[in-house]
DNA sequence: TATCTTTGTGTGTGCGTCCACAAAATGAGA
DNA sequence: TCTCATTTTGTGGACGCACACACAAAGATA
């Protein structure tokens, strides 16, 4: 018996020709229904309305991106790029989605923000009030802020759309972002699971992470310890802060840390910053395994060299790809996108780093030109 | 001191008048160098391509799709989609491709074999060879006949993409897959990283694989064993085959293993059958780190039960969607693509399963429609 | 001068956007 | 019921860009 599985389909784009024909008018009046110009009768409306319904009539985005005649203006706020490779990925997919988007008539404005100054936060917002954008992507870390910033557009009818977290309390047309708690919960569990029944665990901290907000470093934190509670380790638990800076400081504190708690067998970074912990390591010959975040090129080299463990990705470029691209889609095409959108905590260890580093560090064909300026 | 990191830029696309212009000759002259139309003299096709050189010109594909005046017939051709979801997801990033490029004037055909079946086969790929397709994705699993396939597809120039893995020998367009060693490779790693120090391993083999070539299989297995032998453990690793269809079986040649092993604290199964072990070994009581392939309903199921413990992802609908997407861009606008294309192997564990879901078993609008059809 | 090669120009096609104008339908008032 | 005003609808075209072909103009060669 010979089975054979065999399809052969047309496909044919719908056309607002075919829609017109289908509803019984013009395409005129379809157009008028899809973009909202002019008067339909009401008849001609729910006639057009059934056969959307029925037909799923995707407009080509690319074809509307080159007949539109409106000119775009996408602002990016962040905190600054400089010495953050995270947001430089995120940055990365805003260019990577910009190039492939590169029909549409586009104006990109970058606006960066010292995330430990309020005050630069606050001028930077309003800067990108100032310059009146079509659409906003924005990295956050001061909530209040946010909040005023979003009110305005919400008022101006401006759509935005944000990367690395959600600030409650807003209506962003959506956000990608990794699920912060279940950051934090991953990342317990792996340091538990390669660690001996008898171990115990590290949680160190940087003082000033330099990558990430407050928030999420708390939203992982919480996902951490709930783990460990939940497995009623968490007593088992030892806390250390560290410098992101001064190495000499870290060495004498993990030192006496690891003597204070010689049975630590795993230790966690809940930021981006872990490389610095195995290097502290390195130096004093301590020897336990470590997990952190984010395809930094400190981290991936710590982890070529066998000084790290895991790492947990959050696809910072998928991010800032997506975001772009939706708010794009939007001001094109109209419709509205799924709101919330968590990015895979990709986990990467030495045996598949290879394979992720592409996805991460070089997504985009150019890198971010950024022209400084230091104004007053 | 405020300083703000600001950049405003013009995104304008390069059309072809302006490489026209920029090389000193007409539109039309650039359009004969660009598709090889025609005649043009060395001196207008030097400076023509001295330009492309310089501007990185990359026409519109959605544009170009409806422009052009050519009726492109895809042939699909895999192993039978029935039962095994590995190839119902490649075949998803098939449909999603096919979606995305709606505009193209297609017509797919899918052609689906026994892979346990050479002469069906050979009487499968004859077919698809018989309806002269414009362009091929093989998901190959006989080496001699696909190599037979494509040297006929070289004789005609008809461009051809592998999913799933690669066929030595021979010339594909691209090939989209996992690398097979190295996700034995992992896999080893895994459970012996969660595995204490004294503990055992096993590697459970399916009597008869339902989802993957043999070749696969076996590059898994080099891998995996490769690991352990690099850590002198070669001999702490233990063999036993399983039935993919019988539990009785399963029940008992477990039970006597682990009666045998009963150090073997971690498992593998190099297929994406891990679910059967891990039901048997429910049944049985025994409790060990089980280790497989695939994100499939079943052992999406297992995984969240807590009966599995890791699962390696190699993102089927992915490599089927980027081998249509390959395939297509090359018809439409020319160019070559990379040909190696490894994809990541995600490693999943109950904590970041959700966010993978929808990127593996969901991922295309609608699922593969299938007209079964019985011949002779 | 005749012939051939190369190049420029023009036109049509595909589709969605968007404007202008004409045609039709509707309503109100006389 | 007729007229005028208003609303709604249909039609046509231009534009954006790439593709594809036809034909004429220019140059080169014999």
């Amino acid at each position: 018996m010979c089975k054979i599985h065999t399809m052969t389909k047309n496909h044919q784009k719908i056309r607002i020709k075919d829609i017109a024909e289908m509803a019984g008018v013009s395409a005129g009046t379809v157009d008028r229904v899809l973009h909202g110009r002019g008067k339909v009768s009401p008849a001609a409306l729910k006639a057009v309305e059934q056969v959307l319904d029925k037909v799923n009539y995707n407009p080509n985005i690319y074809l509307s991106a080159i007949s539109i005649r409106k000119h775009i203006k996408i602002a990016f706020v962040t905190p600054h790029i400089k010495g953050s490779q995270f947001w430089e990925q995120i940055h990365n997919g805003f260019t990577k989605a910009i190039n492939e988007y590169n029909m549409v008539d586009l104006t990109t404005e970058v606006f960066t923000y010292d995330q430990y100054d309020l005050y630069d936060c606050r001028t930077t917002y309003s800067k990108v009030l100032a310059s009146k954008p079509d659409a906003v992507v924005i990295g956050p870390t001061f909530k209040d802020e946010t909040i005023r910033l979003t009110q305005a557009l919400d008022e101006s009818g401006t759509p935005y759309a944000y990367v690395d977290s959600m600030v409650e309390g807003t209506n962003p047309m959506a956000f990608y972002s990794a699920k912060q708690d279940s950051c934090g919960y991953l990342i317990a569990k792996l340091i538990h699971q390669t660690t001996p029944a008898d171990g115990e665990y590290a949680l160190f901290q940087a003082m000033r992470v330099g990558d990430e907000s407050a928030n999420n470093t708390i939203q992982r934190k919480i996902g951490f310890m709930d783990f460990f509670h939940k497995h009623r380790l968490g007593d088992k638990v030892h806390r250390l802060n560290f410098s992101p800076l001064d190495g000499g400081y870290n060495d004498k504190a993990l030192a006496a840390f690891f003597a204070a708690h010689p049975n630590v067998k795993g230790a966690a970074v809940l930021s981006s910053r872990g490389s610095i912990i195995a290097e502290s390591l390195k130096r004093i010959g301590i020897n336990v395994n470590i997990t952190c975040l984010d395809l930094t090129a400190d981290n991936i080299a710590a982890m070529m060299d066998g000084r790290l463990d895991f790492l947990v990705g959050q696809r910072p470029n998928l991010q800032g790809f997506l975001a772009v691209e939706t708010l794009l889609k939007n001001l094109i095409c109209g419709g509205r996108p799924e709101v919330e959108n968590y990015m895979p905590l990709d986990i990467i260890t030495r045996e598949n780093i290879d394979f992720y580093k592409e996805y991460y560090v070089q997504n985009s064909t150019g890198g971010v030109e950024i022209n400084t300026q230091v104004e007053k």
